[in-house]
DNA sequence: CGAGCAACCTGCATGC
DNA sequence: TGCATGCAGGTTGCTC
């Protein structure tokens, strides 16, 4: 489920009650995710710290003094904060309990998600190494999604979503970006004028910082720390609409199949 | 190399 | 009611 802003808006939610906890137990139901969860994870993590809680791309790093468990929420994964000792449910994969009495769930019904652990630099790791600039940096700019789009024939919708090329913007935020920024989805990447690209790039920082400030966007499951929905949905003006007028020019958005996704867009506002 | 797409898995809405 | 189909906030790894 989660893009960017609802993995940031998990974070900041949960930050306040892991970090500086001490891992007391951990209970692993269901180890089958998208990567096997670490035989020796329970061995691992008991007893440890928790340091820091930080973000790179749509995974969560939780550091310790000896290592780095990596979280990746996958299409439906959730993770919430329970006081007391909660009855699990369907679902609820894995518990990390800490010493102060609260208790950290992971939940996931499609088990795309997956956890990890390294002992390393956690941006060393294979599956966060080749990962593209966060949006929300200096480092994405104009300039840089300018050069690497010249010469692909990719349309620009795939090509954002690319997380080589930048990190962080799934289908919800793909299709909102464009959107704003007038570009029709279809538009070959190497095609793409500069002045346009500089659109694109404040488009898509502008929509990930508002839905962040509203707490992401609810679908159907989507939760933060405290089991609350994001309200950003409120906030969509293209996604999900098939057929309701275009908030600028009342053409019916159109639906198209871009890439297995679904992509919605108004033919009269972007090209 | 780039581009496209099947696959992983469960739940839900829709249509017959 | 049942069953079949298609779709869902992601990403890897296969083909061509």
């Amino acid at each position: 489920m989660p893009e960017l802003p609802e993995v940031e808006t998990t974070r900041k939610g949960i930050a306040p009650y892991v970090v500086g906890e001490t891992v007391k137990d951990i209970i692993i139901r269901e180890r089958q995710l998208r990567w096997p969860v670490p035989k020796n994870l329970k061995r691992t993590l008991k007893h440890q710290l928790i340091r820091k809680l930080d973000r790179r791309a749509k995974y969560l790093l939780f550091h310790t003094n000896s290592g780095c468990l990596i979280m990746h929420l996958g299409m439906s994964g959730s993770l919430r904060i329970l006081n007391n000792k909660q009855a699990h449910e369907k679902h609820d994969h894995v518990d990390i309990l800490f010493e102060s009495g609260t208790t950290l769930r992971f939940r996931d019904p499609r088990k795309f998600g997956s956890i990890h652990w390294t002992n390393q630099d956690p941006l060393e790791h294979t599956l966060i190494q080749h990962l593209g600039p966060e949006p929300l940096s200096k480092e994405f700019n104009t300039e840089y999604l300018f050069k690497k789009s010249r010469q692909r024939s990719q349309a620009i919708k795939t090509f954002i979503m690319d997380s080589r090329i930048v990190v962080g913007v799934g289908n919800i935020y793909a299709n909102e970006a464009l959107f704003m920024a007038g570009i029709n989805p279809k538009k070959k990447a190497g095609k793409i004028s500069r002045s346009r690209f500089d659109k694109l790039v404040n488009s898509i920082k502008d929509v990930l910082n508002k839905a962040i400030k509203k707490g992401g966007t609810t679908l159907r499951d989507f939760i933060n720390g405290e089991g609350k929905p994001g309200y950003f949905r409120h906030e969509l003006l293209v996604y999900d609409k098939a057929n309701e007028p275009c908030v600028n020019c009342n053409t019916p958005i159109k639906t198209i199949r871009l890439g297995q996704r679904s992509t919605f867009y108004c033919s009269t506002c972007q090209h």
